[in-house]
DNA sequence: CGAGGCGTTGACACCCATCAACATGGGTGG
DNA sequence: CCACCCATGTTGATGGGTGTCAACGCCTCG
């Protein structure tokens, strides 16, 4: 039974469970396993489907011509992959297993039939789409104006939340498979100033880092540091946008 | 007569122009007219409608504690916005005009209706949506691992491929409405800076800053400082997700 | 036990921000 | 028509944040 963590993702503001759970019985019967480091899809190579993340981290990244790469996007279990990208030929971004990871994969033949015929998957990706670009928003935001402190700060808190949203994280350990050289490519900065980083904020009592784990010494100095609005991840509820039947 | 720059942006790629014309002079009967500097939305404020922009340039931007600011991404005619916004009670940005502009109001009630009946307007907002996200992606890349000189030039080409999609930009002088502050802010870098960096394309022989417009003394040597790959811009044609018998 | 992936530190250099000051130019009012 | 003003653009000096390079320590795994 897929799709477990898109619906907690979307809880509450998006009452079409039930459709939502019929039409990916019908359209994901394929599943899709990869090993950390395995490609789904590399810059240049053509759009097959549209994925949904079932379990694992995924990485969206570009390699630039030095050699340097920028992580633009991650996906955690419950959000979809490569939807966007069908309008288009080729990838122009990797789209990377972090840990080994599971996948539902959804073949789209014909987009057009997909959107009106299954009310509930249209429905959660046209919600999944718009959480996404919010997140993407936001590291423009980041990346422009914040400083590397900032950042890391605010990415931290970001994660934790999408986390907790699909009930895998709570308490103040935040368990992650991210390595500093990834974590380096989402913010944008070397990986010797991601040390440095990480001792100014254990300095100022907010964050650890560990191999593997962040430890969270003060969650609200974090949030502080990172000038951390959350109201962005999650979806406020908007009842006039809904049919009036329908209400949750 | 709305949408024409809409369709100018789509075509060949996207063939329900009917459907889409019909559909628009269903929905898009109110016109919202701004003058420069005026806000269509603001941080904190309610969301009410969706919009598409027929003249003007549109910027969105956050505003930050220091009183530093970031211009997420621009609207131009024939882009929609506050569409992924809808989904969320309140704005995390304002949106305001950079000129004089025009913008079709269309009252989204019920959301899931729209999506359902409409089918021009909902796949016409799904790909003006996947050209946004691309863009968006792109803008992370150039903020995370391309300095300020490669930026501008990345950003200058954009808006010059942007600006033709919509024919409105051909030859080498490149009108737009932005200041240096402008552009410093979709950058992430300082006034100051902006002028440095003309200073180096100017130098380099690829471009030069006047008031109000760009010469492009060499659009070649603009992309190559850029890595410009203008792909990403164009929905590249896919017969294979449309349906069999709707081909253009 | 060696090798390689990962993390850490210090020295140094560069990109870019900040501040101060000045130049330009268009709009407005006298 | 001129004077002024304010927005915009420009330059130089200085400093801080961050990248690069080199070297080393730790741990895991073969």
């Amino acid at each position: 039974m897929p799709s477990h963590n898109l619906i907690a993702k979307l809880r509450g503001y998006f009452p079409v469970t039930d459709t939502l759970r019929s039409d990916l019985n019908l359209l994901a019967t394929k599943r899709v396993t990869l090993a950390a480091g395995d490609a789904l899809i590399r810059t240049g190579e053509k759009y097959k489907c549209l994925y949904l993340v079932e379990d694992g981290w995924m990485l969206r990244a570009r390699y630039l011509p030095g050699g340097s790469r920028q992580i633009v996007n991650f996906a955690l279990p419950g959000d979809f992959l490569c939807f966007n990208a069908m309008m288009f030929e080729r990838s122009d971004f990797d789209v990377v297993a972090k840990t080994q990871a599971s996948l539902w994969e959804i073949p789209v033949k014909d987009f057009r039939s997909i959107m009106h015929r299954y009310a509930g998957l249209a429905e959660a990706l046209v919600w999944s789409n718009a959480h996404e670009e919010s997140l993407l928003a936001e590291r423009v935001v980041s990346l422009g104006r914040r400083d590397a402190t900032q950042r890391m700060a605010h990415v931290l808190c970001e994660i934790a939340a999408r986390l907790s949203l699909i009930d895998k994280h709570a308490g103040d350990i935040l368990m992650l498979p991210l390595i500093q050289e990834d974590l380096a490519d989402i913010l944008g900065i070397s990986v010797i100033h991601v040390v440095r980083v990480f001792n100014r904020l254990e300095q100022m009592g907010a964050a650890e880092y560990k191999p593997r784990r962040i430890i969270l010494h003060d969650m609200e100095k974090l949030r502080r540091i990172a000038g951390f609005e959350g109201e962005y991840l999650y979806f406020s509820q908007r009842k006039d946008v809904l049919p009036p039947g329908i209400a949750k």
